[in-house]
DNA sequence: TCAATAACTTGTATAATACAACTATAATCT
DNA sequence: AGATTATAGTTGTATTATACAAGTTATTGA
């Protein structure tokens, strides 16, 4: 019956997200919010953090600290917005993406290797569930 | 090729994290770590918070502020252990159960919408492979 | 022009986590 | 048996990610 797998979906989530978030408050590795903040400049260029807040999601003084905290890496760049003066433009640098980079490099490397012996059509099937989820998950959250 | 898979499923997952992290944070729902460790001490039985550190992988302070926070709520009773004065049981209460039990529906529920118009197999090959996921994961979170 | 709005920052709070220092009890080893 | 070591648990302190509310400066529009 359906409820059987819906449990085991439930289950399995929570566990997922709990080691991950767990894992991630060890290992000293670059925090999911920097990264994300990384890539979606580095996707789709500078931005402000009003633009960005929206894009991700999250409150604006999230991404203004998650900025500046960027910013005192030297991972990006914080340049005045010419045409208005309240704002500006988050950049990122080039040690940026080389962070960002070799930290995606670090990722798929982990995952390439949890991920062996599953078949390419297995892998390929997850990614695409996991898609769909997620899909649905911001469809429902935009409302 | 692989890479295509494993840059999707790095990609999803951490939207996937990410966007449950943020949802949790606003809606007012019992938090993740409780409900994990109500589920714990309702599916294994009452337990001190060293075994169940152990269970949950976590450091024991963090599951004795934990288990500190379910008592205050009336959700857990934490007993004398006569035989080691040094050591504690936690057990969950009636209320406790309860709680869990709404909880447990109330994720179900979303769950359920969530998966609206996945076929039964999709519903089954996603638990199948998050749980194939999760489990590799955890072995080699043990060595 | 001046009140309302907008972009951003900063103060404060909460949850989950870890590590380190501490207390009380139990176990072990001369 | 007594001294030392180990164990179970708690508490202090710190970090990360988040939100909401208050504040500052700049822009807009009636």
């Amino acid at each position: 019956m359906k409820e059987d797998s819906v449990e085991l979906i439930e289950r399995q989530i929570t566990d997922f997200v709990r080691r991950i978030v767990m894992t991630e408050q060890r290992e000293g590795r670059m925090e999911r919010s920097a990264y994300i903040l990384l890539r979606q400049l580095s996707t789709y260029g500078p931005a402000g953090v009003k633009a960005l807040a929206n894009h991700l999601q999250l409150d604006i003084s999230t991404v203004s600290r998650q900025a500046s905290s960027l910013v005192e890496k030297n991972y990006v760049e914080k340049l005045p917005n010419p045409d208005d003066k309240r704002s500006y433009f988050y950049k990122i640098t080039e040690l940026g993406s080389e962070e960002l980079e070799s930290n995606r490099r670090e990722r798929f490397q982990r995952l390439n290797e949890m991920l062996e012996g599953w078949t390419e059509e297995e892998q390929e099937t997850f990614g695409r569930l996991l898609k769909r989820y997620n899909n649905t998950a911001n469809k429902r959250l935009n409302m």
